[in-house]
DNA sequence: CATTAGGTGAAG
DNA sequence: CTTCACAA
């Protein structure tokens, strides 16, 4: 499964140390003092830092299994003709992802096949069918966001101090560098005092480690020589430990299976996580180090499998690490500028990247909808805008219900044409506190409209897809500060709520009554009031409170319509400058009749 | 070799 | 703001 990444951009400066460089990997051999053990703030370069990378196996497959009861079966699942996973049962018949599913039922007939969960016209909620169709039906990757999360939720909680970062929807590293100090100081407290003794105080060499044997939970991935163990070797082995607790009890609870890589840093992590598959962890001693590392073509390495690991094979023609070792630093760096220290680094076992806790919430949330018949008609983009709109709001408040107070800072359209690179819209996206179906189809829509109604011809758009970005947890006062108004095809500040109600067109005018139970908005000279139940044994506060939710609610119902209004567009010309600005001749649609999904999803 | 439906982060 | 690169 892929992972998230970000390129190999250099973190500070580069402390590789010339010292006429006797030796490749000579950096893997430290010695650790007392004060390596003590001090507790060494970061990525402490010489008992251990990482782990643990994935799932075959996720998407094991999740189907799981939810349909299903154990030690050929399956695989199935994506419109696609096989986008392979349980290992099934690869044992040699069936593989891009294996076109006749060729994989040749090759098993009794291989279970599982379609994705895909929305489908008219019902509420995306779900297993026995017939799908691409042509009418969005697939749905929530099951396996949802069953990721109770993965991850699972580390956090059985690694508390472990600093845990998800790489993707099957993948997270973990630093058990903290963890395994504390235990190693619990097992051998004998290493917090420097004897009276000792030559050069702190800096003393820490005395000789005890034997460990780390094949008890692990593959030990083999070394040249039988080296002896080292105080980092022993970190392994605690992190080997609390991983296999964590994966057995994972395994137990929830079903999936992982495999793991522990290492000394993120990027040996993850290749040795492949070392053994599947439910299995493997552990890379430093010692082991070169003989692993050497062999390996070097495009298998995190960021080396893209244009930067071709342009590495083609300029010296090789093809593994090894190869690569004879090149000097300066050579690379001429070739090869900023990256240069860092592929330098990592050829010799070295990656200074941390691991690093992200957000429970993405950043970003993306909806899209490949058409194997490009849409040739603005209609169309509008009929998908709003099925990814349903599912985005569908995901957006229920991403909510875990956390409330979400926020997409803003909305991205794209949209790709034949072959032609994707291109994209983006627009500040409104706060709300309610966000409708609508309020994200309208915005889309405008969005669709500047970015493939302007140009001529048939559009043949083969590709919509539509995302919020700059997704937040708003903080307690922002709400009411921030929010946008779109008026004249911008989008400008919208004041909300009753500090900065000034021109709100919903100020709380305490007219003749209870001021705390009703308001009249000033835009549409209505009055609103509670309803008898939210009044009758609420005290003030939750009246005030009811109160600026209603208030709150019909300022939005004003800028849906407000956005309406200008995103109405000419389906059938939208060739023609058909947004017209503020909103001239706009008729039909007021609100259309519920069609397919969108008739169970948020209209609210 | 390739596809779909995602994500993140940086460059320009 | 928009595109690109990476991930398999």
């Amino acid at each position: 499964m892929a992972t998230n990444t970000s390129p190999p951009v250099l973190r500070g400066k580069s402390t590789w140390k010339g010292k006429e460089q006797e030796q490749d990997f000579e950096d893997l051999n430290s010695t650790i003092t007392y004060r390596h053990i003590l001090q507790q703030n060494l970061g990525v370069r402490d010489p008992l830092r251990v990482v782990a990378l643990c994935d799932s196996d075959a996720f998407y497959a094991a999740c189907e299994m799981i939810r349909l009861g299903v154990k030690d079966k050929p399956l695989v699942v199935l994506q419109w003709e696609g096989i986008i996973a392979v349980n290992y049962p099934a690869r044992e018949y040699g069936i593989t992802r891009f294996h076109k599913l006749a060729d994989a039922k040749e090759r098993c007939p009794e291989l279970m096949i599982v379609h994705v969960a895909t929305y489908k016209e008219g019902e509420a909620e995306p779900g297993y069918w026995d017939k799908v169709d691409s042509r009418t039906h969005k697939v749905s990757l929530d099951y396996y966001r949802r069953e990721s999360a109770k993965v991850l939720t699972m580390f956090k909680e059985g690694l508390p101090d472990a600093e845990i970062e998800k790489a993707s929807i099957d993948e997270a590293f973990i630093d058990f560098t903290k963890p395994v100090r504390k235990e190693l100081l619990r097992r051998y407290p004998h290493l917090a005092n420097v004897p009276h003794d000792a030559p050069n105080g702190l800096d003393t060499p820490l005395p000789a480690p005890p034997k460990v044997d780390m094949a008890l939970d692990s593959n030990v991935i083999p070394s040249e020589a039988d080296d002896d163990t080292t105080w980092h070797d022993v970190a392994l082995s605690i992190a080997a430990e609390m991983m296999h607790k964590v994966r057995v009890d994972i395994a137990s609870k929830l079903g999936y299976t992982t495999s793991a890589g522990l290492a000394r840093n993120k990027f040996l992590a993850k290749l040795s996580a492949s070392y053994k598959k599947p439910y299995s962890q493997s552990v890379l001693r430093n010692c082991a180090i070169p003989n692993y590392l050497k062999p390996i073509p070097f495009q298998k390495i995190r960021f080396l499998g893209g244009k930067l690991g071709d342009a590495l094979a083609k300029e010296y023609d090789v093809s593994t690490v090894q190869d690569l070792l004879p090149v000097t630093l300066e050579e690379m760096q001429h070739k090869f500028g900023e990256n240069a220290i860092w592929v330098y680094e990592i050829l010799r076992g070295i990656d200074r990247s941390e691991v690093k806790e992200k957000s429970i919430v993405n950043k970003s949330m993306l909806a899209s909808k490949n058409l194997q018949k490009p849409i040739t008609k603005a209609s169309d983009g509008q009929h998908w805008i709003r099925v990814l709109a349903a599912e985005l709001a569908l995901r957006l408040n229920d991403a909510c219900k875990a956390n409330p107070n979400l926020w997409p800072k803003t909305l991205v359209i794209h949209a790709r044409r034949g072959y032609e690179v994707t291109r994209s819209k983006q627009a500040p996206f409104p706060f709300s506190r309610e966000v409708t179906v609508d309020l994200i189809a309208n915005a889309g829509n405008k969005l669709w409209a500047e970015l493939v109604g302007k140009d001529s011809g048939p559009m043949k758009v083969t590709n919509v897809s539509l995302a919020f970005t700059g997704i937040e947890v708003a903080e307690e006062g922002q709400q009411n500060i921030d929010g946008f108004f779109r008026a004249d095809g911008q989008f400008s500040k919208r004041p909300r709520e009753s500090e900065t109600d000034g021109d709100s067109g919903t100020n709380a005018e305490p007219l003749e009554g209870d001021c705390t139970t009703s308001f009249s908005c000033s835009k549409c000279r209505r009055k609103i009031s509670l309803s008898p139940t939210q009044t009758l044994g609420a005290s003030l506060e939750e009246k005030n409170r009811a109160l600026n939710n209603l208030r709150a609610e019909h300022e939005d119902f004003h800028f849906a319509q407000a956005v309406a209004r200008e995103v109405e567009v000419e389906p059938e010309d939208i060739t023609e400058k058909s947004v017209s600005p503020g909103g001239g001749k706009k008729r039909k649609r007021k609100d259309p009749a519920p069609v397919g999904i969108e008739k169970f999803f948020s209209r609210r």
